[in-house]
RNA sequence: GCCCGCGUGGUGGAAUGGUAGACACAGGGGACUUAAAAUCCCCAGGCCGGAAGGCCGUGCCGGUUCGAGUCCGGCCGCGGGUACCA
């Protein structure tokens, strides 16, 4: 017998399924249809354990799905633009586009070589013409429905390369590459009103039963609905126009235990006082040069700045408020304007602590007592609190009635009203940089922003660009950006600004219904393709691609993209956990990080080293593997030594998949023995001959495992699935069956294992007669009749300690079951000839004596 | 900081509130072999014990329950997100 040899079998199949067309999707009206769509990957080049976890448990599905007779769509496509391309522009000199395709030439090879039932007649890659194109026409779309327009809003600069810094490019407020200290810099910007669906975006969460309830957690506090009092303090002897200063609170029920009044360094009275106190202008500057992220902002130490401004309080123009200038308002939430009351918010109390301002409480405990000048006292909004200075509702109440009850009592005395607000802000999509979505306006000083024509689309990234300089090319490309005004002919100038990559990714599964319809959609195949029935992907995408999906597919409806039924793109989400990995890092001459990969490192007995030079490497736990900090380990090597059906058996084997998995080499070998040892019993079965013993039993055991690998395929239980086979084939090496009996259950593990090992699964299918491809064939069936047992097997326990078992009837009734547990030796010596206190008996299940 | 998860043997993990550790990896013992590899068989949570058996045990502390890895509360640690990484 020769050897299992997947370098030989794995392209033969690959070749079968190709001659067959077998994974190209089919509009058929006729069959139900199936659409599973893992997250496309970014072609970073190289594809990695997470990309091969990935698209091995879509591949499982979408196998699965095609056997139980649905008509499947599982497409493949690229999320190509991006700041790397740029990146590998500056270092290399190499053009993005370039830069790009190459990456997606090498990484579609290896991509064949998994074996995947993949329709690559549907692949686009985003920064395809013919798919940006048709985004830029929707955005003209967009516009034209008001879902699009123009504001001011804040961006990382970075002084010395005169450039706009992602915040992955700002480290500890500095620029990644020229160490300056970065400022925030506003500049207008073009945005998609998001907020104007957050009600929906909200309330549509409730209908997404098959997603995992931690992401609709996670974006549900993202949107972050919130019902407060909004009102206005009036001013003394403010600068002209700040009469009065507008701020929203969700605790109005603490109004009289506010201490001071704190504004953004960003709110337009802190930008009007700076204008005339250099002091004040300082402060701003300082607070200025945190980054735009709310991490940072959020992080930073909290600082303040008093004004010298007083207001005076709603309820009594006698008590009048300092106003404080304080770098932990945001000018983006609400208004930009708080109240401060430290004996109720623990950063309002460190900060008058700090400052030396008042600490007034509102409520106490209902019972017992606070220090109030050690710390907040912050209860769960639903626990009554005893209201020391309450003016609205009773004296003992909860949060919640005091909130409502202060709101009435603020509206009815003319202070203010009750509003619902929402954290969520809108989205902004502009980007300035060259590799992206060009957005397809024109400015004309005569007409103003006006919309490329449609017939012009679309506008094409110009080839001619040069990265030797920082900051946007398309913004000084000599030709490009000067063009006549679609509306007036005058000269006008082109947006340089290009799209966010989250809008490339937020219709892309639409596309691939139709993906090369001269319109962005084609009705005929969204309506029969939409939704994806099955969408996978990193648990990393929770909220922004998810929710910027969301809101994209209901903006798409809107404007005749998408049918209603749509709007909901995703009818079940599963996310996978990431494939994580040990971090190798070194310093430089500036102590800044320089990040290893796994392959130039070696292991001595003194730790870690530099493969090449054996320096030594600072080793940091496990994190989710990341190209910009190389912890990234190349699925190739595995795939050439031991074939495809070992690498994906092993990522769909160690860890449950919605877990974090830490890749190891280990496993990898033991994958390709097990595989080794189904190939050479398939060999043996296949030529044995006569009767046995056992069949029967045999039988049973392959119904069980087809119900379980089933279940265990159904609840994304992979891992469990696998666990199931390898009992299976130690089951099936063990039997004394016949021949026959054997070929059968040989068979059904073939078409078990196939979703998984589709190469191997073949090769058994075909060796054992199996009539046309496995990968066509139908899902095999349990019998229930086989999966029950005559007899069951039951714990008992004494006080809740299990000391015994006993093996009964199926359908013994329960009063015999608890004759034969207290007849049972352990129990009678643990009784000692008195009675139990209590005797449960759960049928099937066990038996708990309580004495 | 805030939001969301996760934490079980040496390791990855299994377990509708019902026998904790299935199935593997690494390890140990044995068979086969001149030998090795490969393959096959067996052992294996910890502690005590020759054994029978006993005690302990799912990050830590507390609670609910006849019964908690699982549910609830509070900690600790790790990870993801934090709106310009994708």
């Amino acid at each position: 017998m020769s050897r299992f040899q997947p370098n030989e079998i794995e392209p033969k199949w690959q070749a079968a399924w190709e001659k067959a067309g077998t994974f190209t999707a089919r509009h058929d009206p006729d069959r139900p249809k199936y659409y599973v769509l893992e997250m496309f990957p970014y072609p970073s080049g190289n594809l990695h354990m997470g990309h091969v976890r990935n698209y091995t448990m879509g591949d499982v599905v979408a196998r699965y799905k095609a056997a139980q007779g649905f008509s499947v769509l599982h497409p493949m496509g690229w999320d190509a633009f991006g700041l790397p391309a740029e990146n590998a522009a500056m270092e290399r000199k190499v053009h993005p586009g370039d830069w790009t395709y190459a990456n997606i030439e090498n990484m579609k090879r290896q991509f064949a070589s998994l074996g995947l039932s993949l329709d690559w007649s549907r692949e686009f890659a985003t920064c395809d013409p013919g798919y940006y194109g048709q985004q830029q026409a929707m955005f003209i779309d967009f516009m034209e429905k008001g879902l699009v327009y123009r504001k001011n809003a804040v961006v990382n600069w970075d002084p010395v390369d005169m450039t706009v810094l992602a915040n992955e490019q700002v480290e500890d407020g500095r620029g990644w590459r020229s160490g300056a200290v970065v400022e925030r810099r506003e500049l207008t910007q073009w945005f998609f009103r998001i907020s104007d669906f957050s009600e929906d975006l909200l309330e549509a969460l409730d209908g997404l039963d098959n997603w995992p309830e931690k992401v609709k957690s996670m974006q549900r506090n993202w949107i972050g609905r919130s019902r407060g009092l909004q009102f206005s303090f009036s001013t003394v002897s403010a600068p002209e126009g700040f009469d009065r200063i507008e701020v929203y609170t969700t605790r109005p029920d603490t109004l009289m235990g506010a201490s001071f009044i704190g504004v953004s360094p960003d709110h337009p009275l802190a930008k009007a006082l700076e204008r005339d106190n250099p002091d004040i202008a300082a402060f701003n500057a300082e607070c200025r040069k945190t980054g735009t992220s709310e991490e940072a902002l959020e992080k930073a130490e909290k600082k303040g700045f008093d004004t010298g401004l007083r207001v005076r309080h709603p309820f009594d123009t006698g008590w009048e408020l300092p106003v404080w200038i304080a770098n932990f308002i945001l000018m983006d939430y609400g208004t930009g304007a708080i109240y401060g009351v430290p004996a109720h918010d623990q950063r309002d109390h460190d900060f008058a602590v700090k400052y030396g301002l008042p600490i007034i409480d509102t409520f106490l405990p209902a019972a017992g007592d606070h220090d109030i000048r050690a710390a907040a006292y912050v209860p769960p909004k639903s626990e009554p609190v005893r209201y020391t200075r309450g003016f609205a509702g009773d004296e003992v109440q909860t949060g919640e009635a005091a909130i409502e009850a202060a709101i009435r009592f603020c509206e009815g005395n003319g202070i203010g009203q009750g509003v619902t607000r929402f954290r969520l802000r809108d989205w902004g999509l502009s980007r300035q940089r060259y590799w992206g979505c060009p957005i397809p306006v024109v400015h004309c000083d005569a007409c103003g922003v006006v919309p490329e024509k449609k017939e012009n689309l679309p506008v094409e990234l110009p080839r001619d660009v040069s990265f030797d300089k920082p900051g946007n090319p398309l913004d000084r490309h000599p030709t490009w950006r000067d063009v006549p005004c679609p509306h007036c002919g005058r000269p006008a100038r082109r947006e340089t600004d290009t799209m966010d990559t989250f809008v490339d990714s937020s219709w892309y599964y639409a596309r691939f219904t139709a993906p090369h319809a001269t319109t962005p959609t084609d009705p005929v195949e969204a309506d029969y393709w939409m939704n994806v029935d099955q969408y996978i992907g990193g648990i990393e995408h929770a909220i922004l691609h998810l929710l910027y999906s969301r809101f994209f597919a209901r903006a798409m409806h809107l404007t005749g993209h998408l049918p209603q039924k749509a709007i909901e793109p995703f009818d079940a989400l599963f996310t996978q956990g990431m494939v994580t990995h040990e971090i190798y890092v070194t310093r430089d001459d500036r102590d800044r990080p320089v990040y290893h990969l796994p392959e130039h490192v070696e292991w001595t007995e003194n730790g870690a080293q530099l493969g090449a030079t054996g320096e030594p490497v600072e080793v940091i736990p496990s994190a989710k593997m990341s190209k910009s900090k190389k912890n990234v380990v190349d699925p190739v090597n595995i795939v050439s030594s031991y074939g495809a059906d070992t690498a994906r058996w092993f990522v769909l084997s160690d860890s449950p998949p919605e877990r974090d998995v830490e890749w190891t080499a280990a496993g990898a070998e033991a994958a390709f023995r097990h595989l080794s040892r189904v190939w050479r019993m398939a060999n043996e079965i296949a030529t044995a001959t006569g009767e046995g013993t056992g069949d029967t039993e045999l039988l049973r055991e392959v119904h069980k495992t087809i119900h379980d690998v089933t279940m265990g395929i159904e609840s994304f239980g992979f891992n469990t699935s696998v666990a199931r086979l390898y009992a299976f084939t130690n089951t099936l090496h063990k039997s004394k069956a016949g021949a026959d009996a054997r070929r059968q259950a040989m068979r059904v593990m073939a078409q078990l294992m196939s979703p998984m090992t589709p190469h191997l699964a073949e090769e058994i299918w075909a060796l054992l007669d199996g009539e046309g491809l496995v990968a066509e064939a139908p899902w095999p069936q349990a019998d229930p009749a086989m999966l029950v047992e005559d007899t069951v097997t039951m714990p008992i326990q004494i006080n809740g300690k299990r000391k015994a078992e006993i093996a009964v009837a199926r359908d013994l009734p329960k009063e015999d079951i608890e004759k034969r547990a207290l007849a049972h030796d352990a129990v009678v010596k643990a009784l000692n000839g008195g009675a139990p206190k209590k005797l449960i008996v759960v049928p099937g299940r066990i038996i708990n004596v309580v004495i």
